[in-house]
DNA sequence: CTGAAAGCGCTTACAG
DNA sequence: CTGAAAGCGCTTACAG
């Protein structure tokens, strides 16, 4: 290995010197810092990263946790976060496994092999018990939520608007003169489920209409999921009109089902989803769903945390960022009682 | 932040001994590393991994370069690779971002950042021309491509076989009387792309089928090129009556077009794929497709990665992992000319 | 503008 | 079984 001790040799100056021209300080000479950098090329000289984060105690790295990078929107959020990550000259260190990656996270941070972490899949149970999570925040370890939250949780959270994004879809609905909706949730520890599920309640409540107690299903965020709670519903008697899904993928099942059944959509049968993923908009689906501007959260997320590694003193922030609706041709794209629905979709004001 | 020393002060040993428990080293009295355990629980301590890579020069971590991770294919690679490194009690740095991801990365292995990096996404420029990647083989640096090799380049790869891939897919479609058949390939300097079209124009010759030359489409690997492709042949006056695209992702776009042009599948259209993602068996698609062991090309390439870093002037290895085709729906599952196909998918040999 | 020296927090011979 | 000491390769006051 290379070290900046061989390049000063080399060079013909201190050590220190070396170091000055690494991290471009402007106490070196022009001429002084031309044989320097000479040297680097004919050694090929890269300075090492455990040395200089040992002395700095920065790694220049940020954790990211994802509980499953094949649930086809965290791609989305990882490459979000990454694109804000790499923006700010850092690193991205990824944990896929869900409980076992968080655990994994949290040493990381504790070993200093980290200088943040970004969780993109909190459960709500971190709320009341003890969990890794909150044993970082204990240490005083530089952790943000990101997409899921945890109310009452003493860490900067950027999230989306899901309750106001549940109810854009149910006053759409309603407007278009639904009134047998029926909703598949996703998991019950997932702040973005509970909270969709809850602005669908609500809305529901506010337009007057009955929530069927059979046409409230727990989903768990896969397409299999929205696949065997649709072909159940499709065969019943009485079928809704309309499934508005907690996420999109759930919905992709939900028209899976639709198609095998030789259920049309969306003469028969309207499907919503919540997330506007990249696949929604591919014709094999061509969702109507709730956008949520990922890329901008991802970007508060990281200024989120590298303010809080600056300062791990200072208040915590909850960013939530607004939903807008966005109609596509699984739902009927033709006027309604409405039109203003489908000219500015997500631009009307709720309630 | 609590060190091995605070450790060593508070459990009445020297740091030494501290440090001998950490790495579990049997030369400690059991009393004296139970005091040493207690003191670990009581102060909170992690050991610095900074320091620790300082003293031993490995980092633990491997790098991972993926060109673009919202491509559906790269998440169920990050994924097998992601368990492999972690099984081998390892963590994965991610890089996203195609050329600078590739330059970062390099960076990062001569800043001994990472103990080793794997490309999933080589091109085969590096074959001839000075790359990020040729440039760190030379230095010495552990490096494995996986999925997409470069051949003769004095580096491990692991892939799959391609050619004979594509062969059973011709196998297949010609068997089942196809005459008229299109291909639409992948970027030109992917080798994943180039063996598969390869593989496709030999067995193509082998069964005495031509390829007419509007029936062979450059792509890119995205679902919007599949989708402009087969919306140009479908309208055409002599249209293919098999579309095979050198991945899924294409495969699916090719879907798109003929489901919006309201040409049905299989009837007047069969589309075959290669890679079988999991969205390739979603009722949306129902995919026909080529199928690699993803899970085992990943640990292999795990393996020979940390054989690497062990031995850095181990002989150069390359494993070739075999391909299955996989019938679905999106071509007639009946019999067709060659009912064995059917029974046997993939199992047929060539020739 | 330049350099000698201390020290970041570990691991690892070495000596006992 | 235990500890004192050297040293991994940097950064950073400090002195000149």
């Amino acid at each position: 290995m290379v070290t900046s001790r061989d390049v000063a040799r080399a060079a013909g100056v201190s050590q220190t010197t070396v170091s000055r021209v690494v991290r471009n300080s402007d106490a070196v000479r022009p001429a002084t810092r031309e044989r320097v950098l000479r040297a680097f090329e004919e050694l090929g000289y890269a300075p090492n990263a455990a040395a200089r984060a040992m002395k700095t105690s920065r790694t220049g790295t940020i954790g990211v946790v994802v509980a499953s990078i094949t649930n086809p929107l965290y791609p989305e959020v990882v490459e979000a976060l990454s694109l804000a990550i790499e923006r700010s000259g850092r690193r991205m260190l990824l944990w896929n496994s869900g409980e076992a990656g968080e655990r994994s996270a949290i040493e990381a941070i504790q070993q200093r092999l980290v200088d943040g972490l970004i969780f993109t899949t909190a459960t709500l149970d971190s709320a009341t018990t003890e969990t890794t999570l909150t044993e970082a925040l204990r240490h005083g370890s530089p952790c943000v939520l990101v997409t899921r939250g945890v109310e009452g949780l003493r860490c900067d959270q950027v999230v989306g608007d899901n309750r106001g994004g549940a109810a854009l879809v149910v006053d759409y609905l309603a407007a278009a003169g639904h009134r047998r909706i029926a909703f598949v949730t996703g998991p019950q520890n997932a702040s973005t489920s509970v909270e969709r599920e809850q602005g669908f309640l609500a809305s529901m409540r506010e337009h007057g209409i009955d929530v069927l107690p059979e046409f409230l299903e727990r989903g768990d965020f896969t397409h299999d999921a929205g696949e065997a709670v649709a072909r159940r519903w499709l065969k019943s008697s009485a079928p809704p009109t309309a499934i508005f899904c907690a996420n999109d993928v759930t919905a992709f099942g939900v028209l899976g089902a639709a198609r095998v059944l030789g259920v049309h959509v969306p003469d028969d049968l309207w499907v919503v989803g919540f997330n506007d993923i990249a696949l929604a908009s591919w014709p094999a689906f061509d969702l109507t769903t709730v956008h949520l501007p990922r890329q901008d959260i991802a970007t508060r997320a990281v200024e989120r945390l590298l303010a809080r590694i600056d300062d791990p003193d200072r208040d915590v922030e909850i960013d939530r960022f607004p939903a807008r609706l966005v109609v596509r041709g699984s739902t009927a794209r033709t006027p309604g009682p409405d039109p203003d629905l489908r000219l500015l979709p997500g631009a009307r004001p709720r309630g």
